[in-house]
DNA sequence: CACTTATTGCAGCCTGTTTGCAGTAACGTC
DNA sequence: GACGTTACTGCAAACAGGCTGCAATAAGTG
């Protein structure tokens, strides 16, 4: 008896609260835990489509957008482009460089110690980030 | 001898790096200097164009991307919608509250402060939030 | 199997921002 | 002050990322 993964466990949720799996719901969901973090909605269509070809973008963020209700997926803004979507299993705060696009991540425990100290000064307690920090990396601060 | 104020300023030196003085760019300076920070490209047309009807959104983009070369503005990200542009000499980081928009300022020490921490350990300096913390403000943590 | 209704693909919309282009006008020079 | 150069302007149209309405399809239920 194959143990059930996280894959069908989802589907199992969707199920539960009266969503329908699909062949494109499936594709997605194997693409998004089998496939690498941070990917933008257009990427996760394109893996998609290598799978299960005619998976309309709209269909993908339709998905996500219910995936995201459910609280499994986070988007994110590295910069100026598109967004890109991960695992809320995965959840931390990210920095991008702001030359080279180079992206960092600043774990969970940090941006928590920066958020008590901040939230008695000035009233605002950080939350998971939905936006990245702007920064620089270190082969572009030797560079200048 | 009227003393020479900012925007005259200003306008010295555009004219000095062979760039035009015209009614429209007066009168954005003008808005930009005497009204409030935090103005959307929108805003600041609608409020240009109180003074100067006709005054078209692209001029003030390309405004606005001139006076960012020049570096006397900067624009940042506060959500989802439109960027807001600001003075750069009035930089800091921004947290916007995730669930009622409510804006705050992050002195620049602050920011100074965790970039320093960071750096040695993942690497990256933490440069002028070009995109807003996502945080959540003091009324809305205790209404939660 | 029949039925209900969630999901899909498509075309088209939306917001925020940028670009190409022809006309206008600011500035340096005579 | 007129003249020529060329930066700036307004407009329309394009752009990117994302979302919506709709009719057709198909998953789940009994």
């Amino acid at each position: 008896m194959p143990k059930p993964d996280v894959i069908d466990l989802t589907l199992d949720a969707i199920r539960e609260q009266g969503g329908r799996v699909t062949d494109q719901r499936r594709a997605i969901l194997r693409v998004l835990f089998e496939g690498s973090d941070h990917v933008t909605a257009d990427d996760l269509a394109e893996r998609v489509k290598a799978q299960l070809p005619d998976v309309h973008i709209t269909t993908v963020y339709r998905f996500l957008d219910t995936l995201a209700d459910m609280g499994l997926v986070t988007h994110v803004h590295l910069g100026h482009g598109p967004a890109v979507y991960h695992l809320s299993a995965h959840r931390h705060a990210h920095v991008v460089c702001e030359r080279c696009g180079e992206m960092g991540v600043i774990p969970n425990a940090v941006l928590q110690g920066w958020s008590d100290k901040l939230e008695p000064t000035i009233g605002f307690r950080l939350v998971d980030q939905h936006f990245a920090f702007a920064g620089l990396c270190q082969a572009c601060l030797t560079k200048a």
